[in-house]
DNA sequence: CCTGAAACCTCCGATTA
DNA sequence: TAATCGGAGGTTTCAGG
């Protein structure tokens, strides 16, 4: 097997370092996945083929996890969101609640510190396919309670951005 | 109408509902949004031009907001991540919270119904940038205090998900 | 990392059901 | 209206340097 190709996956460390021209592409594709390597390119300043290798690079390092579609849940039948803090009894059970992977309605799960124990993000298609949700969660062992926060209205939602050197805004101060 | 509410309304169009190959389409590019037509043609039984039409359409309605390349959060030098809830005085204000779009570590931004006025998804280099990201909130007019919920764990995050006809998976019941 | 080239893909217009 | 076919031009992904 040829071992010269093997140099970033057999690194012992974690990950080298990403360097100003892998930012520039994966700006590039945060912004639009479905760029040429050519465009990409030329926004970074290298061949479409050396960006190719890039990219491949990226991927099997992990910092790049994928390219997905972006869909508006209101038009594929999902106008409902919430958040849904769940109470837990203990934490040998929240294992189980991995399997919560299987209901397309959770994007997103996590553990947090604070007055709960994790956090849902819930998208379904009605006040009552979220009723329906919410009584399946009951089900699983060791969930005492739920307090869910129904959203109103999205103002933003973007993927996680792959930042230039950045520098902080300044939120202007209203005369007032 | 400026940009900034326009991106948070712009829903309105002819819109078709969406058959079977477009939710085929559309569930092929949230796996992968770098497969040619050719591929999603082959998974919804459609030829390539057939596809590409279809993703136009599906484009201009709105249904698919885009294509994006979804990062690792800790390896593009992000490991800290935090959903706040912002208390506010006034709704007129809150208009002004959109500009914290021009901060790159905002992934979303929710007003809700709940003990909480608006959820934010807040992604850092450090508690530090935290603490200091959460400090330019408080310079906002109307923010009346904040209270975070710090992420230990990610186990699921992924994008909204086009569901074909959706069976609800069953959670086993443990014997009661 | 670059250039070049073969295979593949994109995307147009024309045609058809 | 929306699908397919054909083909010109652009893209991907190899080489080799």
């Amino acid at each position: 097997m040829n071992k010269e190709t093997e140099d970033v996956q057999r690194n012992e460390r974690p990950t080298r370092a990403l360097d100003a021209f892998d930012r520039k592409i994966l700006r590039s594709l945060v912004e639009d996945a479905r760029l040429s390597y050519a465009e990409m390119g030329e926004a970074a300043g290298l061949s479409a083929p050396a960006v190719h290798e890039r990219v491949k690079r990226l991927r099997a390092s992990g910092a790049l996890k994928g390219m997905q579609a972006t869909l508006d849940g209101a038009q594929v039948g999902k106008p409902f969101l919430a958040f849904v803090h769940v109470d837990a009894d203990g934490w040998g059970k929240s294992q189980r609640m991995i399997r919560l992977k299987e209901f397309p309605e959770v994007e997103e799960m996590h553990s947090v510190a604070g007055d709960t124990c994790v956090i849902l993000k819930v998208r379904t298609a009605s006040a009552h396919a979220m009723e329906q949700f919410l009584s399946q969660l009951y089900v699983l062992p060791g969930v005492r309670g739920t307090k869910s926060y129904v959203v109103l209205s999205t103002y933003l939602e973007r993927p996680v951005q792959a930042d230039v050197t950045h520098d902080w805004p300044q939120v202007p101060l209203p005369p007032e």
